[in-house]
DNA sequence: TCTGGGGTCCTAGGACCC
DNA sequence: TCTGGGGTCCTAGGACCC
């Protein structure tokens, strides 16, 4: 049997800038896309429980959010300060941890079964790493305890936030059960929909459905959907995890079909693809162009180039010549992206994956 | 209401090789 | 003359998560 914690850091990022702004405590406060005025692009990338108070989500378009609370203090993110207190942070937590893996810039898996006596010892544990993230780094998180790790995920739901929560395996059915279907991991808004019109509409409808029910509609994921809504897992806590793409997108201003633009763009976006590709010590085989056009239809057009690079002049023309074959010329584009992936090491400074292929 | 940017995993067809 | 099966790589797209 495991002891499983997902720690999960509450409104990560407006949590950091309360730390460096301590006068917004107690404000409303949006990190996310500039909101110039009700006219802004983007979305809310976090908030705190004051601006939540006005109705204000992650996800939502900074605009909306905007109209909600005008005087909300708005701040664009910046995500190398949000990095660096992240790896702090996960230091912290790994220190208390016998197995570790990160998932998120805000969120980490640890494994404590060697770490505690019991499920109820664990609370007692939990607290105490809890109080040494609050202590050593002034920032809140919120602590899922459980068998597994989408239990200890479900309950880390429950316990936003700045809580601890154990579901203990024993108890997993019925803490499931009544929550509505979208908040089991992986199941997003299509995923709700099918399900819906199927008539399974909570966790527990999941649960009891015929298993083969779901593998008709969904394949072998309908498989983990019937275990996940038991409360089944066995999926591993993984420790040395390699990044398997790198990529940036870019929405314009306004959208445009002026080919100069969408050049320039994309030069940009391989320069910062090529500094973190070096920063890595990573080179890479396959070249992908994502356009967004103006109704939010997207096309991905990629392209190997049969061998290992990381210079951004194979990453800038591989992703125009994408661009020229394929871009539809009489449509106007809203967003560009360029992602690189089949990844490996260079320089001689080999990886973990390179030995296990060898 | 009007919708970002960073990722992951899965599926499926076709090419190609043995 | 009419025709296999397995494996891998490539490409495109969809769904999801934070």
């Amino acid at each position: 049997m495991r002891i499983i914690m997902l720690i999960d850091m509450d409104y990560f990022f407006a949590a950091c800038e309360e730390l460096r702004h301590q006068e917004l405590k107690g404000k409303p406060l949006v990190v996310g896309a500039d909101p110039k005025e009700g006219r802004g692009r983007g979305v809310v990338m976090t908030c705190n429980y004051e601006a939540r108070k006005y109705g204000i989500r992650s996800g939502m378009p900074i605009s909306i959010a905007y109209g909600l609370k005008k005087d909300a203090e708005f701040l664009p993110a910046d995500f190398d300060y949000y990095e660096r207190e992240s790896r702090e942070v996960m230091r912290t937590i790994k220190g208390y941890a016998t197995r570790f893996e990160q998932v998120s810039i805000d969120e980490a898996f640890i494994d404590v079964t060697e770490k505690v006596l019991d499920y109820q010892d664990s609370l007692q544990y939990a607290k105490k790493i809890k109080d040494a993230v609050q202590r050593d780094h002034g920032l809140p998180c919120s602590i899922g305890i459980s068998g597994n790790k989408v239990l200890a995920k479900m309950a880390c739901e429950a316990a936003k936030p700045n809580g601890i929560k154990l579901v203990k395996p024993d108890e997993a059915l019925s803490f499931l059960a009544p929550l509505p279907i979208d908040r089991l991991y992986g199941v997003g808004s299509k995923t709700r929909e099918k399900l819906a019109s199927r008539g399974y509409r909570t966790i527990g409808d999941l649960a009891n459905a015929n298993p083969m029910n779901l593998i008709d509609m969904f394949g072998v994921f309908g498989t983990e959907l019937y275990n996940n809504a038991r409360g089944m897992d066995d999926d591993e806590i993984v420790e040395n995890y390699e990044i398997k793409s790198i990529g940036r997108e870019k929405t314009f201003e306004h959208d445009t079909f002026n080919r100069d633009v969408v050049v320039d763009a994309i030069k940009s976006i391989g320069a910062e693809i090529e500094e973190e590709l070096k920063r890595q010590a990573l080179s890479f085989k396959t070249v992908t162009l994502k356009i967004r056009y103006h109704n939010f239809e997207e096309h991905l057009k990629s392209r190997s180039i049969g061998h290992y690079s990381n210079d951004v002049e194979e990453i800038v023309s591989n992703a125009v010549r994408l661009y020229d074959m394929h871009a539809e010329k009489g449509e106007q584009i809203r967003k560009i992206g360029v992602r690189v992936s089949g990844l490996i090491g260079y320089k001689g400074q080999m990886r973990m994956s390179d030995f296990v292929k060898a």
